[in-house]
DNA sequence: CCGACAACCTGTGAGC
DNA sequence: TGCTCACAGGTTGTCG
């Protein structure tokens, strides 16, 4: 489920209640997600003190101080906070598609993931230099992104705008969601070459991009305050999308209907109206 | 460099 | 009601 938003949510949810707790156990349910859990490591961060939670692209990293913890949520992951039992116990047993609880003092951290499609890994040294962090691209909430730092960056670039605004190695953390839903605001054709589009529609996406992400945090913020009794969801799905699955409606601007192509094997939606190139 | 595609998994919902 | 099939919010790796 989780694209940027989600994970900033999650993370925001999780780290008041465990940074500075000690780490109790580590229990993994599954051999494997999409790779193998750190069964053997789990002596390395076992007792160990949370420091921090951030967040990059849409990896969670959990620094223990001595290494990180790495936790992506893949398509369907969801992570919660579950209140101990006796202190070092879980109070619910872990159901048939929880796959890991990091069991720290008072309260459990627990990832649930159907598809298995998350990852956990133990990262010791430059977290910034392992393979999957090193060569993600600009964060589309910092400040250094902008509309000529776009520019450059799709300066001579032939693929069309949607599949390359999902490019983790240019901007990380818009997924399929929030690529359509930008393009749609900014009224731009998903099919358009990324580097054609003019400096002024660029001008007009990046604080769009920005704000519907920002958006989609603060609705998901609202539900924060229960994030301890929560499915681990948040008000992620409340959003009311205009584009993004909402094929053969009419469209809110103008009431043309709103079409769905492939792109790069992902379904993309768009207004042909509001979106003319 | 680019695009197409398969792969990793399971659940869900549409359509028959 | 029950079956099959396509598809799902992500990412990596391979191939042409």
């Amino acid at each position: 489920m989780p694209e940027l938003p989600e994970v900033e949510v999650t993370r925001r949810g999780i780290a008041p209640a465990l940074i500075g707790r000690r780490l109790a156990s580590a229990d993994f349910y599954a051999p494997t997600l999409r790779y193998p859990l750190p069964h053997t490591a789990r002596t390395e961060f076992v007792g160990q003190t949370l420091i921090n939670i951030t967040r990059r692209a849409k990896y969670l990293l959990l620094d223990f101080g001595v290494g990180h913890l790495l936790i992506h949520l893949g398509m369907s992951g969801s992570l919660r906070l579950l209140p101990n039992e006796k202190s070092d116990t879980p109070s619910t047993p872990p159901q048939k598609h929880d796959h890991v609880d990091l069991v720290f003092e008072n309260t459990t951290l627990r990832l649930r993931d159907p598809r298995r499609f998350g990852a956990v890994l133990w990262l010791t040294g430059d977290v910034c230099k392992h393979p999957l962090l090193a060569k993600l691209g600009i964060e589309p909430l910092d400040p250094a992104f902008d509309a000529l730092w776009l520019k450059n960056h799709l300066k001579g670039v032939k693929t069309a705008i949607k599949p390359a605004l999902m490019d983790g190695h240019r901007i990380v953390g818009i997924g399929n969601i929030y690529a359509s839903e930008s393009l749609f605001r900014a009224r731009i054709n998903p099919r358009t070459p990324a580097g054609k589009i003019s400096f002024a529609r660029l001008q007009r996406l990046v604080p769009i991009i920005k704000e519907t992400l920002l958006a989609a945090i603060a609705a998901g913020g609202s539900s924060l305050r229960d994030f301890i009794h929560s499915d681990g969801s948040s008000g992620y799905f409340q959003q009311q999308y205009f584009a993004y699955g909402r094929t053969g409606e009419p469209c809110r601007i103008c009431g043309q209907l709103i079409r769905e192509i492939k792109q790069a094997q992902r379904t993309t939606f768009y207004c042909a109206t509001c979106q003319a190139r």
